[in-house]
DNA sequence: TAGATTGTTAATCGATTAACAATC
DNA sequence: TAGATTGTTAATCGATTAACAATC
């Protein structure tokens, strides 16, 4: 099958919360500018990208959510646990965790890590902290795919080789430093300072 | 002047780390390349974009990281303080309290808000908790222009509407849903679940 | 039927990259 | 000079939108 793009599959996972709830309420069809409303694009966006997923719908019904599920998770997968492993049980570290806890049934973070032994050999939020030696052993006991870096900038590089020396496929890296890794891996950044300051900027433009 | 782009204005920002910590380390010049190298684009990228902000260098030497600096500073303003205002302490709102204590000197975290009174009327991390419901005068007499919305998911688009109604002019909002604002009003949607979905899946595809 | 919606191609828009001239 | 770098236009690429036909 052929690439998808990032902003495809975003979209697209959000689609999915829509026809969730619809599933959930007993209802069978969703409507293309439903959808767009609720993701923040416009409806033909939406059928666009129906079309390249091969979703179909019918007019004046819309889409019907259980080819529209099933569809779907042909493409992501969405049956498939994902196992996750977060790196620096600090207060972002620790507001992931929380946040995590039984909310989404096939994403599961499976073990933290913190260099600190204050912090390590407990049970936090249900997750096991494990001391940043065991990375390695862990990741691959495990079978985890995923990495959480949530920890200081001058560590992020040196996490980020571990994780991918230990096999991990896909990175969201919290801290605000680009990390360089082979092409294989897929890395997520989230720089919440950078978007605060962006915020800003549009928000002095705008007055 | 032209409307800046979002992404533009990201890498500018960015751009503006490494040139500031080659000021301080007393370097004169930063090359094209190493600007990529620090934000992840390409030089040509680089060039291009200083090209639209009009620094310039020159060939060998690059470019001098004070003109840069001031250059800069005229579009985005870094010389003017913007107050911010966080709404929800809760684990994620309390991270990002005690991550930008005296981090940033121009971004201020001026008030928090909560509606929990458990919470409220205290100082956590240095920054005063409010209760909710004084949003809007507090807002108001601060002078606060930029909003981080960490409540959760079922109270974010009240915490928006109140927010514009105090007269706020960009939000960055971390609940998992779309928040409907007036068009003059930025908003910067952080997604940490989407992220983390989507990089579950590519690390699921590039296995 | 009329109206609302889906489906699809072509057009537009914007951002990135290639190519190459200019400069130190 | 040779080589590394900046500066700029044109080409390419990709994503979004417009237009309109098809369908229920």
């Amino acid at each position: 099958m052929k690439r998808v793009p990032e902003k495809s599959v975003e979209r697209l996972l959000k689609y999915l919360e829509l026809v969730k709830e619809k599933m959930s309420k007993g209802e069978h069809f969703v409507f293309s500018h439903e959808l767009a409303r609720h993701v923040g694009v416009s409806p033909v966006q939406v059928r666009r990208d129906l079309m390249d997923f091969e979703i179909e719908g019918t007019p004046q019904k819309g889409y019907p959510v259980k080819d529209f599920f099933s569809q779907v998770c042909g493409h992501v997968k969405c049956d498939l646990k994902t196992k996750l492993a977060l790196i620096g049980v600090g207060n972002l570290g620790k507001a992931i965790l929380s946040y995590f806890l039984k909310r989404r049934p096939n994403l599961e973070i499976t073990a933290a890590f913190d260099s600190d032994i204050q912090k390590t050999d407990r049970i936090y939020c249900g997750c096991k902290v494990y001391h940043i030696s065991e990375l390695a052993s862990v990741i691959k006991k495990e079978k985890i795919s995923v990495g959480i870096i949530t920890v200081p900038a001058e560590y992020a590089q040196e996490t980020a080789d571990m994780l991918v020396k230990a096999g991990i496929k896909g990175i969201v890296n919290f801290a605000p430093l680009m990390v360089r890794v082979p092409q294989d891996v897929f890395v997520d950044q989230i720089d919440i300072t950078l978007s605060i300051e962006k915020t800003a900027y549009f928000a002095q433009k705008s007055k």
